[in-house]
DNA sequence: TATTGTTATACTCTATAACTATA
DNA sequence: TATAGTTATAGAGTATAACAATA
């Protein structure tokens, strides 16, 4: 485990960071709004348009308890976004499936998220080329 | 307004943000839990830590509606954290104002948040720089 | 017995609208 | 009239515990 660091300009990154997590969750809630969607909802639809996941991998993206997710998917299914389908393998899992119109509103979704690559303008390609490797470097293995 | 980029660069460092915005995310919820508090508990206490204020101030700072913040200030003040003061000026405004217990709450709430600091550990004190002197110009006027 | 998904429950956060007390 | 804070209400997310179906 490093050393916490307190100097100066450590934590002045970390403000700034701060300042980055807060107008992304902002413009996420608000790209979702535009759809009609809550942020959860839209984080679930958004995992479910790259791979249809059990119920219970759902929830262990979201890092949350399953319970909720038998809420979120009921709504995006009442929506016509997701459906349910039995696995075959197991009949215990339930797959949650994108519908069309669920891939193309998530598809909708992630082009309306101009965050970070409007402000991603305002660098050169070498100073964003240096700026993922930074950020891979602190993310360190998860990214790797 | 500057043109969005779709370029494989600026979408891989998209991404990169977005992970380091769910794992901050994830850790300050933690951090806040750790301290029996919500994270917008936890939030209004940090930003009256750093001065006490208005209940629609606060509204303001969190964008969100005041109605909300009547409850969390209530959760606050009934675990001695918050007290609301009467504003001389303006009998109509109420001040919200940390005791000393929530000071101390919002001081050691502050120490246990390691996101960012740890992985910060990971670049040199010039990399730390080139990151700060990066999202710096990426935030723009709002940090300048 | 263990696991998957669900239900039931309680709490918190959120927006909206109506209310009160001040200004 | 306008503003600050509150209350009332309804919807959504969250964790916990208990349950049915299946493994």
């Amino acid at each position: 485990m490093a050393t916490s660091r307190t100097d100066p300009l450590t934590l002045e990154v970390v403000e700034l960071i701060g300042t980055v997590v807060a107008r992304y969750y902002e413009e996420y809630e608000q790209a979702a709004a535009q759809h009609a969607l809550t942020g959860a909802q839209a984080r679930v639809l958004g995992l479910l348009s790259l791979d249809p996941l059990p119920m219970r991998r759902i929830a262990q993206k979201l890092k949350c308890e399953p319970s909720n997710i038998t809420g979120i998917v009921d709504r995006l299914e009442a929506r016509g976004l997701v459906e349910r389908r039995p696995d075959p393998d197991d009949r215990r899992v339930k797959l949650a499936v994108p519908t069309d119109e669920g891939l193309d509103t998530a598809r909708r979704l992630r082009d309306s998220l101009d965050f970070a690559r409007e402000p991603l303008g305002e660098l050169t390609e070498g100073e964003r080329t240096l700026l993922r490797d930074l950020l891979r470097r602190m993310l360190g293995a998860d990214v790797a």
